[in-house]
DNA sequence: TGTACATCAGTGAACGCGCGTTCACTGATGTAC
DNA sequence: TGTACATCAGTGAACGCGCGTTCACTGATGTAC
C-alpha cells in the first residue's frame, strides 16, 4: 500500500472498480459519480478528466462489464475442447446464466440500454461466441445451410431469457443450481428444434446487433483504407 | 371536460396514467412523483393518499402494466381459437413480443425489479397464458408427461429473451416486422425441440415464479379457511 | 328535508438532502536543451 | 545532470436544482338523526 500521491496513476479503472461495486451493492442505478469518487479517495471533480460525464461513466463500465461475460463464455467454450460442437454451446450458454446470477446487478447494468454506446466495442462479444459455435455445429453437419442463417439470435434469446428472467426474479429455480439444468434443456431444445427445421431458403430475415454493425462498419472503413 | 373540483375522483388512477406517459416519454427511472403530480393538476403531497411512497406507485404501475400484457396474450391466443395448441401458443408469444416493442420503456419496467411485489396479484398473468396453452398442447399429446413439468419456463424463457434482446437494443430486426417471423422460430423451435426430448421421469427440477408462489399461497390459505 | 359532525382527500409551505457539473487553482510530472 | 517550462491530473468551493417526504391546514363529501 504505497502513500497516497497526487497522483493515482490509474485513476479512470479505479473510478470503474468504485462503480461497479457500487452497482453491485444498490444496483444498477443507485449511487452518484460522487460516492464513486469518495470511495476511491478522490474529489469529486477529478472524475471529469477521465469521463466526460456520469453517463460516460456508465456507459464505460456496461462495455467493460459485457466484455467479461464475453470473457468467461469463450473460457467454458475453451474448457469443453474434449466435447463436441453442441456440447461447448451448452457450456458457453451455461456460463452465460451463472455469471448472470452471480451478480445480478452489474447483469443488468450489462443488458440495459445504456450498454448501447456506439464508440466502444466489446470483446468478446457475448454473440460471437455463439455465432462461432454455430459455425462449428454447421461444419460437423449438424445444422443445415437453411437453418444457419440469424440461428446465433435464437439460442442468444433463449438463453438471454432464461438469465433475465432469473435476475430479475420473474422466475425461481429450486434448487438454485438447477439453473445449469434449465439452461441446458432450454439451450438443447432450441438446437433440435433449429437442426429439424425445414423452412425454405431466405425465411430468415436478416437480424442485427448493436455489436455486428459496428464490426460491419470496421469492416467497410479497412475496404475504403486500402483502396 | 367537467371543471376542477377539489376531490379527484379517481386520482390513484390518474396518478398511474401519468406516472406511465413519464416513463413513455422518459423511461422507467426518468421521472418523479413530483413530476406525475403536477401532470395530474394536483400538489405533490396529494399523492401520498393513495401511494405510501414513490417506490409504492412504481410497484402498482409495474403490476397494473404486467397485467396487460397478459391480456394482450390472452387475446391473440382466443383470437386464434381456430388453429391448433401449438399455432395458438405463437400467436400467444408474438403478442408478448409486439406488446414489449410497441412500448420499450413499459415493458422495461414491468419486467424491472420492480415488478416483484409479493401483495398484489397480476391477472392474467403471461407465465399462467402459456402454462395453460403447453397443457392444451400436452392433451393434444404433442408433448409427452416427462416433458410437460416446467416446459412453460423454457418456453417464456425464449420469448422472454427475444423482447428483452429487442427492447434492450442489443439485437435488432431488419424489417421490424422481422420481429413476428424470429419469435415464431424461436417459439416452434422450442416447442419442437421438447416434443423430442427423451429424459427421464423427474429430471426437471421444479421451477417457480413469484406469480405461481402467490398462487400457492392463495391455495394454502384456502384451503385453511375450509377445514 | 335539514342540520351537525366525522371523515376523506385535497393544499401549500417547508424540511434537509445530495446531486452533476463548473471554475479558477495548484502540485506533480515529463520534456527540451 | 540541471534548469525552464508546458502539460497533466489533481483540489475544493460553489452553482443551481429538483427531489421525496412531512406537516398543519381546510374544503368537500357522506352519514346519522
Amino acid at each position: 500500500m504505497g502513500k497516497r500521491r497526487y497522483h493515482h496513476g490509474d485513476l479512470r479503472g479505479a473510478l470503474l472498480d468504485a462503480a461497479e461495486e457500487l452497482v453491485r451493492e444498490r444496483g444498477p442505478a443507485g449511487w452518484s459519480l460522487r460516492e464513486a469518487s469518495a470511495r476511491v479517495g478522490v474529489s469529486p471533480s477529478a472524475a471529469y478528466h477521465h469521463f466526460s460525464s456520469r453517463d460516460a461513466l456508465v456507459r464505460a463500465l456496461s462495455v467493460r462489464v459485457l466484455a467479461r461475460l464475453g470473457e468467461r463464455m469463450a473460457e467454458a467454450d475453451a474448457a469443453a475442447w474434449r466435447d463436441d460442437a453442441r456440447r461447448r454451446l451448452v457450456a458457453a450458454c451455461r456460463a452465460y446464466v451463472r455469471w448472470a446470477l452471480d451478480d445480478p446487478a452489474v447483469a443488468r447494468l450489462a443488458f440495459g440500454a445504456a450498454a448501447r454506446d456506439p464508440g466502444t466495442a466489446v470483446h468478446p462479444h457475448p454473440h460471437d461466441v455463439i455465432d462461432a459455435e454455430l459455425d462449428r455445429l454447421a461444419e460437423a453437419g449438424e445444422l443445415s445451410a437453411a437453418a444457419r442463417p440469424a440461428a446465433e439470435f435464437a439460442v442468444w434469446a433463449a438463453v438471454h431469457g432464461v438469465a433475465t428472467l432469473l435476475t430479475d426474479g420473474l422466475m425461481a429455480l429450486d434448487p438454485p443450481q438447477a439453473a445449469d439444468l434449465q439452461t441446458e434443456r432450454v439451450v438443447q431444445a432450441v438446437l433440435t428444434g433449429l437442426t429439424r427445421e425445414t423452412a425454405p431458403p431466405g425465411t430468415w430475415p436478416a437480424a442485427r446487433s448493436t455489436h455486428t454493425e459496428r464490426r460491419a462498419a470496421r469492416a467497410r472503413e479497412r475496404g475504403r483504407g486500402e483502396a
